[in-house]
DNA sequence: CGCATACTTGAAATAGTTCAAAAGACGTGG
DNA sequence: CCACGTCTTTTGAACTATTTCAAGTATGCG
């Protein structure tokens, strides 16, 4: 995994927002030259707990992060997936309480960026605001899409879509080729993210490997057939809105 | 089922904002007199569809109205449920595009208002942008708990669960009792609700029942033991954030 | 009164879980 | 470079929560 400069990492941020929202060029400059105030760190297991209020989000510079809840019997539930260029706690701006835990799954590096510089950016270049609340919508979104999958699609399908949703959305972060992403997690913990045991995931995996559609190794997923990936899973990527539909 | 006017439903849904969001006098003031320009109507079991491109967000008046999605075979999933004061759609403000479709449960009437108005408030007062934004945020937030109910807890949890947090809402939107709120919604479609299947649901209604926890009838829900509710279905009002926390 | 819709109950089937243990990968230190 | 412990993946077999299919009973409406 390529080292990248702070710069570097905000860039991947700000292709992404631009993605979905038309972003002047100065708000991309002064998006640019705000993180001079911080440095990318590495991450604990654990870097963020039910019930922090937050004062800064995290943009994931390397690595894999984990939202999840957790039941009372200690059974985790990963509520959405982060990568590179991701900012996955950046609602936290509006609502600093947070209800959840964040947990990186491998060796992770993050960008911590405070929220009042967020702020004052937002207020400067309202374009910016927008692309914030769009990308929580979409983070939404993709949650709304998980529920379906768990509660009414099997085990197989399931696993699919997500493998596909995961391609897919590291196509657009600039990560990744058609047929080829970096994926550093472990079965027990890709089974909270598609609510199974680990032993049920494990074979359902193997099914897919012997159906020659997909590869899940232990860092990456090799797609071997991107439209019987899709169709098992009954994949459609509107949902990720990665088209720019600010026209009017 | 009280009619109300246009002004009493807009108040409805200040109400609710103000309870995450100090909004000024002249906001409100803004706000209320907004809805001159629409009319209630009663809507059609569907009235938004996959693909549809909006204009305006619809404030549910009465009734009761479900956001889902289908799978292939035709399955349902319920990923929202929205009852009076709330504003199911108000996200398509910034995501016009929708993905998921609206549907209403019940006899309902809505409120539909213009997104540029309601861009224009928002402009002017930029605490409303904050408190749609937030709103938001907490829909989101529901639906994480959901995805955990369903993927990681049993099938009298998970129900419980669901009919722990609209009693908590409907107090939150000024509607019922501690003890009793509305809800006309049929079997089946709370099944969606909850990824069960009618049957099921059937039977796990009939042990909450005769355990003396609570009573789903025809159109309301009557709960019998709130504190044996909450704790059959582990329910922590705290992902609902129905505190102001815009304090530094 | 009759038809449609919603709810209830029973019995059989199954997708996914649970428990248990083997086999493989990986780093660390001797 | 081999031995050792730990973590992850894989496989087997028994079990169970939930589904499926099917039929029956209310409830309400024109």
């Amino acid at each position: 995994m390529a080292r990248c400069t702070t710069k570097e990492a905000v860039a991947m941020f700000i292709n992404r927002l631009a993605l979905r929202s038309p972003i002047g060029k100065q708000a991309q400059a002064a998006l640019l030259d705000l993180p001079a105030v911080s440095e990318i760190e590495d991450v604990e297991r654990d870097f963020v707990h039910v019930g922090d209020r937050l004062s800064h989000s995290c943009l994931v510079v390397d690595g894999l992060v984990a939202r999840f809840a957790q039941t009372q019997d200690g059974a985790r539930s990963v509520v959405a997936l982060h990568i590179p260029g991701d900012m996955g706690d950046l609602f936290s701006l509006v609502a600093p309480n947070v209800t959840w835990a964040l947990h990186a799954l491998c060796p992770t590096r993050i960008l911590r960026i405070p929220h009042h510089h967020l702020r004052e950016l937002a207020e400067q270049h309202p374009e910016l605001a927008t692309a914030f609340w769009r990308d929580n919508v979409v983070d939404a979104n993709i949650l709304a899409q998980w529920t379906v999958n768990i509660g009414r699609k099997d085990a197989r399908s399931t696993v699919a879509h997500l493998l596909a949703e995961m391609a897919v959305r590291h196509q657009a972060n600039g990560l990744g080729s058609d047929h080829e992403y970096g994926f550093p997690i472990t079965q027990a913990d890709l089974a909270d993210a598609v609510a199974l045991t680990p032993v049920h995931l494990n074979r359902v995996l193997k099914r897919l490997r012997e159906d020659a559609i997909v590869i899940k190794e232990n860092t990456s997923v090799r797609i071997m057939d991107f439209a019987r990936l899709a169709h098992a899973g009954e994949f459609d990527p509107a949902y990720l809105q990665l088209t720019c539909d600010d026209r009017p």
